[in-house]
DNA sequence: ACCTGAACACCGTTCAAGT
DNA sequence: ACCTGAACACCGTTCAAGT
């Protein structure tokens, strides 16, 4: 009787593109970028790799997906509790941090955010998507921009958020290693010519510096450093 | 009797870790990082893949050699002709446009350079090199700079760079595409669920803008205001 | 309708064997 | 000493075949 439900086989939920696609960006942030392939994702998900196909134009087209499936997360939505009354800062703001979560949240996969192009080439990452950028241009010529101002905008911030954030997901993603410890530079290199960093005085006194990780403070203060900047420019 | 002068085959020069990092550049530059393959470099340089490996550890040391040899020309040389008597912004807007050069002149592999972690964790992308941030740090502290703002214009240029940088290179890379079309989204997606620019108003109104290129002019003015912004820290 | 087996053309990498 | 052939374990992708 029950053979005409179809596929769902006992404890398998139907398989869909969006199970997909999450059981993707899941496996790339247990198991990093290296660990997608087709057969690991379709063995995540109790199934073939081929059958994967149904639903996806192979690897470009799911890694295309997974990268949209977390830009819609700055979607603006209610629960940003927003109103008119609320100044264009306050959703640059709240913009911002909302990008900073993402990266914090998916570092294996922002720098893929950053760096893949979008399907329209006049949308730049990280905000990338047309849903997201409607938000964007709205949200500021809604509150006094004129449109040069509100497009000058969208570039400054696009640059200060790939900037920023593709920093500190690089710092966080390599305090795995030890401090001490300087690599050679690559396997082949004769013995004799390892670089040790007696030889470079400066960056050896000030290591200590250099590797403090003040990502979250900086990241604030360029921030209102950017928001004055526009606030400058537009009030002029 | 020229038994004795061992590999050299006729034509081809002696297999070296620099000539295979030098086609990989330029192959990568022609081809783009998707034909990079240990068989296809092979190929190129008159030789089975395999024996790639007497000088190369594997794959990923092949492409941090790769970004290695990009990054050394950022090194201060005498054809900077930049003395003590420059200023330290002098010395930054010759790196700052050094590395515009690399980025144009690599777009296919400055994603990469941007995006792994360098062999020493407090070194960031895109100086990257023991060297280059030596030099870095010589030429600001010799020139007035405290070690602590040495090492935030350190940080705050290396952001700069990066979020300009990275735009500028996506956004040459996708002129490829036509301007008026919008693909769709995954080619599983339902006929009717289709995106259409009339969905996005504002988006549609201003396209015009957004895709105009200003990307050397916002470098420039950028840099500028970044180099202020550094004076008034400096000579406070 | 949805999934699978088998196959194809490609990978990176190792190692014994050739010269 | 330097390169190669053959092999291994893995890819992405297609398609006829199964249920």
């Amino acid at each position: 009787m029950s053979e005409q439900l179809g596929a769902e086989r006992a404890d398998r939920p139907a398989l869909t593109r969006g199970r997909i696609v999450d059981a993707a960006v899941r496996l790339v942030d247990e198991q990093g970028l290296a660990a997608l392939s087709m057969r690991h994702l379709g063995a995540e998900l109790g199934v073939e790799a081929m059958a994967l196909y149904r639903h996806i134009n192979g690897r470009e087209d799911l890694l295309e997906a997974m990268v949209d499936a977390l830009t819609s997360r700055l979607h603006l939505t209610d629960d940003w509790d927003l109103g008119p009354e609320d100044g264009w800062q306050a959703y640059l703001q709240k913009l911002a941090h909302t990008v900073r979560e993402l990266a914090y949240d998916h570092p294996e996969l922002f720098p893929l955010l950053v760096t893949r192009h979008p399907a329209a080439p006049w949308l730049r990452p990280p905000l990338r998507s047309l849903e997201v950028v409607e938000d964007f241009l709205t949200a500021l010529t809604g509150r006094g921009f004129s449109d040069d101002q509100a497009v000058a905008a969208y570039r400054t911030f696009s640059s200060f958020l790939i900037g920023q954030l593709l920093l500190a997901v690089a710092q966080r993603g390599s305090i795995a290693m030890a401090g001490e410890e300087v690599l050679d530079e690559g396997g082949a290199s004769s013995p004799n010519t390892t670089t040790s960093l007696d030889d470079f005085p400066l960056v050896k006194r000030l290591e200590g510096k250099l590797s403090e990780d003040h990502a979250d403070e900086e990241f604030e203060r360029t921030l209102e450093d950017l928001l004055e900047r526009i606030d400058a420019e537009v009030s002029r």
